[in-house]
DNA sequence: CATTGGCACTGTATTAAAATGAGTGCTAAA
DNA sequence: TTTAGCACTCATTTTAATACAGTGCCAATG
């Protein structure tokens, strides 16, 4: 158990470290007010913290740094909110009155937004666009050789996939298939369909065309999946690099690539409330001493999307967490008024 | 005028330059079974290019770094293609065999192979989106507030925009408008489209509708303006980071920026045949001492793409040039084989 | 007269050594 | 329990010394 001038210690420790990305020794402590000690006897708690495991040293004769031990405690137990950060709330609120921006482009703008207060990377994903239903599929045939197919769902998001047409298939027989796939998955997840189409169609009413459907009935699937890779929003992404925590290419080039791929979905978390992954949570070399910090927001009875913000582990917690809240909190309001409507 | 001997040389510090990236001194010349002279003798001209501006040094006493005038002779006068360049040739037919993939993909895939290969930057645009006609633009109703615009050109591409209805608009009303508008915009290209919106509706027929139509016809110069963002492939971007001319995030980040931003098109060629574009003719701070090199294939009679490279001025021009030609000459036959069947 | 060997000179890069300084641990005293 | 004092440690910065790659110039050469 922590004497309470410990607490103290570690959370100064780590509210300092956070801004001077250094470790810190006992006479920077000293500055502090409320920690009106001798030097010694705050080195005396600093050895106390070390040797519990909330502190290490980069050398022997370094000041402190906080361990992960010492981070998770002091997400658990010690951080504050910074009631500071209130201050920037009406340019967010700006953002959000500007109801004719579009979801979409809210949701990019909020984030943009993140990304220049913190100067870290933030991510959005969601809704899950694969949950939403079929509202229409559509042929508009452009030349004799020529079509395409439009998937519109009920949520408005629409693909597209360009076929051929090749001798041996007639335009109506083409139509026909569109037709059978319309009925077929109409109303339909995109979840379902794909199911559908991959794992059925082989032994459905379908099997009784001709070869050539089986070229529609992959660019269908192509289309689909397409569909999977669109609830996703990136920014700020080169911030990441003004953290003396990139000083090397390799990394550097790790981390593009890792958001590139979209790794970092896997690290976003789901439950309720704010969730901060970072150290032994974390796998990926990409994100070496980052932390990624999430939140949902409801955007309806059974659909949620989140916001994360990926920066270094020692990033400010006091500000980032109330910052996070308060978009997310924005963004509910902002799909409530519109269901409301 | 450069005496044979001159040119054997500047070639040779031009091509060695382009391997090290390093001032290349007397000594090393010497080592070149076509330079068979001593040291002093090739350093007196060295000395006569430097008086004529094709070379640089770094500092009084370093060995000789081609200047800008250097390069753009070297690329006018002495420039070969490496013959040893046409090994890599099959890897290239192997992706363009690939007939199933689309186009889209083909070029993806041909970049990627082109950044692989020249561990450079690669990309592609056109063709242009905006010279396409519009085939079609329909509405599909979501529910009684929501529904898609969607706009489909004669090549095959597709943009949607998704539409709030107000309590004031009614679905008739607006169905009506869809109607002038596919009417009026009907087989024109995106570009008189556009006009057309912007210019023109606030006198036409689309005049007597209510002010609801300003919102919709909003929405189609929104879409109409994703369109050009639609031709735009980029592929191997990090691949730059690893020229040590990018040891500076703050370059980097100016690179991807840049990149991002896309303005780098400004400076591909629109010209037939190899364009090189470096050092005076690019203004951009991201690209300090980078070269863009790019070359048109054609699509059809009167559309054509563009393939770009973006690498460190100091390139190996004499393998980046043949590589560019074939990959540009295969892309040419892949559409042309297209449009035959 | 084009070419070459020789040599002094120049500026960078590398290495080694020395000085600096922030921070610690420990001890003895208040 | 707290603190002043001091010896000690290790990373960082500074300085000096050295090695090195390359140049320019000149006198000698075929």
């Amino acid at each position: 158990m922590l004497s309470s001038r410990q607490k103290l210690i570690l959370k100064a420790i780590i509210d300092i470290y956070s801004e001077t990305a250094e470790p810190v020794g006992s006479k920077a402590l000293m500055d502090l007010p409320y920690l009106n000690y001798s030097s010694a006897t705050l080195r005396y708690d600093m050895a106390a913290l070390e040797e519990l495991g909330y502190l290490e040293k980069t050398h022997t004769s370094s000041g402190r740094v906080p361990s992960e031990r010492g981070y998770r405690y002091y997400i658990e137990h010690l951080v504050t909110r910074d009631s500071k950060i209130t201050e920037v709330f009406p340019l967010i609120d700006e953002v959000f009155s500007q109801k004719n921006l579009g979801r979409e482009h809210t949701i990019k703008e909020a984030l943009k937004l993140l990304t220049d207060l913190t100067n870290y990377t933030a991510v959005a994903v969601g809704p899950d666009v694969l949950r939403s239903k079929i509202q229409r599929i559509e042929m508009v045939p452009l030349s004799q050789q020529d079509a395409v197919m439009l998937i519109v769902t009920n949520r408005g998001h629409v693909q597209h996939q360009q076929i051929h047409i090749s001798e041996d298939m007639r335009m109506d027989d083409i139509k026909e298939v569109i037709h059978t796939l319309d009925d077929l998955l109409k109303n339909r997840t995109l979840e379902e369909a794909l199911t559908i189409l991959k794992e059925e169609y082989a032994i459905s009413e379908l099997n009784q065309f001709m070869s050539y459907q089986r070229q529609i009935v992959d660019s269908f699937i192509e289309a689909f999946s397409k569909f999977a890779s669109e609830s996703f929003y990136l920014s700020g992404m080169t911030n990441a690099f003004e953290q003396p925590e990139f000083n090397d290419v390799t990394h550097m080039k790790r981390f593009i690539d890792m958001m590139e791929r979209r790794e970092i979905v896997k690290l976003i978390g789901t439950e309720d409330g704010i969730t901060v992954r970072f150290g032994t949570d974390i796998h990926l070399q990409a994100l070496n001493h980052m932390t990624v910090i999430s939140i949902p927001y409801d955007i309806d009875a059974d659909q949620k999307g989140t916001i994360a913000l990926v920066g270094p582990s020692r990033m400010s917690y006091q500000k980032v967490i109330p910052l996070l809240e308060y978009i997310a909190a924005n963004l509910e309001k902002l799909y409530k008024d519109n269901n409301k409507e």
